[in-house]
DNA sequence: TTCCTAAATGATACACTATCTCATATGTCA
DNA sequence: TGACATATGAGATAGTGTATCATTTAGGAA
């Protein structure tokens, strides 16, 4: 696992480096950190998230930098996004994850991850039909969850 | 169609003074003028964008009534929210809308819609299993719209 | 290695959405 | 109508995310 782990944190880094490369960017520090940062994120974080945790940890990073280099990570699809309905953007990273779906408590807006079945490609045809690329698709579903349940009483 | 949509929108204002009552909340101005608006308009739309709308429309009602008036809706289940993954919230009225999905173009941020399959459903048991109530979900497709492929000559 | 240039960065100010506060106005019920 | 709780508006404020621009740095050329 730990091993697994390794490899594909050097698989994205790998990933990373040559759409940097490709695109005619460098592989700076600023980079260096916050690819670092969001490999070491668990589940979904937000960019606020990631940005406070750099400055507490006193990481040679500014805020404006981990917004800019999370948009190349999101460019070289190391990371996603993830599409909650609050004001907040979500991140998560690709490696090591299986694709999976979110269901959230309108209560206590945690999550639960399930995951992604073949049967939602039944919508490919139809979008595929329109011209439209698919690059990736999200199942939010929402409701309350069962402690949430427990404390109204119903 | 006319008549079928003003039976759906009585419907939906009955269904809020029903929420409105039992909370034992007030039919005031500015919830009438807010769910006239909401009613008025179409596909969905941003609580910012709601707002400035009334405000143009020089209406007796204020930005943060605009926003207080849409989490009493969403509450009343008149509307509700869609996620995207951008910083505004998106809503859209539940009147007169046939369930649907949406898929948005990566480059230029429009829209296709497309009507919800129970294929979607395969997800119920796993979570009713964990006790998680569900209330509605919404499926999130991305990717690049046929326009914005040809524009980059892919 | 050193130099050169374009890209990256940080500090700062700013834009925008959304929310809070609190004094005032208004709806509801007796 | 009077009393009182709820709703509202004006304005301040919070928080996320961006733009600007002077400075620093990466990385190739000499």
């Amino acid at each position: 696992m730990s091993k697994v782990n390794t490899q594909m944190i050097d698989e994205e880094r790998a990933k990373f480096l040559r759409y940097l490369t490709k695109a005619g960017r460098r592989v700076s520090h600023g980079r260096e950190i916050v690819f670092d940062q969001v490999m070491r994120a668990h589940g979904h974080f937000t960019a606020e998230e990631l940005a406070r945790g750099c400055l507490e940890k006193k990481l040679k990073v500014s805020r404006p930098t981990v917004y800019r280099v999370l948009y190349d990570l999101l460019e070289a699809g190391v990371i996603r996004e993830t599409a909650f309905g609050d004001k907040h953007r979500h991140f998560e990273h690709v490696y090591d994850e299986k694709p999976h779906h979110h269901a959230q408590c309108i209560r206590c807006h945690r999550f639960i991850e399930f995951p992604d079945r073949k049967e939602d490609e039944v919508y490919h045809p139809y979008l595929e039909k329109q011209g439209f690329k698919i690059l990736g698709h999200e199942m939010h579903f929402y409701g309350v969850c069962r402690k949430c349940q427990d404390k109204e009483g119903l």
